[in-house]
DNA sequence: GCCGTCGTATGATGGGCATCATATGACTTC
DNA sequence: GAAGTCATATGATGCCCATCATACGACGGC
């Protein structure tokens, strides 16, 4: 018994961390359950045995996704040496190596589009994950109170997502890499005239 | 044939229309070309006398949204009264409405993401919008030089668009509002700060 | 070493979608 | 007012996908 509960928890595990990758990479319409369950060494038919349906799936995906996508930041802002962790994290995020590699990347900037028209479940889902993981994210930011802090960690989470999606719609290399150039500039300056004047 | 090209070009214009539309709201995926046509009161039919396929309507529906979510931000811009067109635009775009109309709402916010994994038409098309409605955006940033402007833009729109895409996603009002109201806050903060303090 | 259980595979079903060949019907032209 | 042309409609085809019923096969308990 213990041997086949085993087998079947990692058999899932696998699953949603290849769907992680997958959904990221063409989105959660461009992969079917057939080609994910190849992907992860199985055949389709067994799908049904791990999940009630494609959004149980998506929904697990979701936030494994996620949390890969949080050690990430975490790791750059941890790691960011005599930078600010700040712009640690933007010099890992809007990066041309990110942006070229969305399978492995930050989940909002590859789905939060279509995770926005998915059932409930879908979306309770990424909210948990989103409340957790920018409490831990906010810590980095230089607001005095916890409450600036978090309002700091949307403003930057929101831009450099939406900075990543275009940069990778745009189909010049050249205004692609300055797009991301530009943004990460700007709130590198926006950041740092924030943390010198505190609040009015 | 006069009368004949005007009503093809007409049926034509409503198609891409109702393309930018439905698309908006339900994402290029997620609606077929039989429900499209049936939308703008045609049968399915007929689509492919207007169009080589799918692809070549989402290339003109995209330069189609494009045009209209600029026009909304100019008239938000222009409006300003004695706000500054920044916090103007802020206003309009970070605002619960817009996030719970997508259809009639930014392209980029909507399906930026999707765009990115299309063939290269389309992406080629998206960045000629971009970049055309960028260069009329940029005038009502508040940077000295026009480079400077461009920069400005590209950070506000990144942000913009990035926020309203969670705030899409996010399944409870209460955090989904206040994620649009603090990232405005923000990036009302920190335009604040750049029009003061000019480049060091 | 045999049996039952549990994880996975095979194969089938039904629906939806893009695409296209052909039919219809209106408007223009002579 | 007849004939032809052009826009749209009807209907069909084939593909891909999610889902499920059933079959197989391995591993643990006895």
């Amino acid at each position: 018994m213990s041997h086949h509960s085993d087998r079947k928890a990692e058999t899932h595990d696998r699953i949603v961390r290849q769907a992680a990758r997958e959904f990221r990479g063409k989105g959660l319409q461009g992969i079917g359950i057939a080609d994910l369950m190849s992907k992860a060494g199985l055949t389709h038919g067994g799908f049904y045995a791990h999940f009630g349906g494609k959004d149980a799936l998506i929904e697990e995906a979701a936030t494994c996704a996620a949390e890969e996508s949080i050690e990430h930041l975490v790791a750059a802002a941890e790691s960011a040496g005599r930078r600010s962790p700040v712009e640690a994290m933007l010099h890992y995020y809007l990066h041309p190596a990110h942006r070229d590699n969305p399978a492995e990347g930050c989940v909002l900037a590859s789905l939060a589009q279509e995770i926005a028209r998915q059932p409930d479940v879908v979306r309770k889902a990424f909210t948990r994950s989103l409340k957790a993981h920018g409490a831990r994210l906010a810590r980095y930011m230089p607001g005095d109170s916890g409450e600036e802090k978090l309002q700091q960690f949307m403003f930057l989470i929101s831009g450099m997502a939406g900075a990543l999606a275009i940069a990778r719609a745009i189909a010049e290399p050249t205004l692609s890499n300055a797009w991301l150039a530009s943004v990460r500039r700007q709130y590198a300056r926006a950041f740092r005239l924030m943390a010198k004047k505190k609040v009015p």
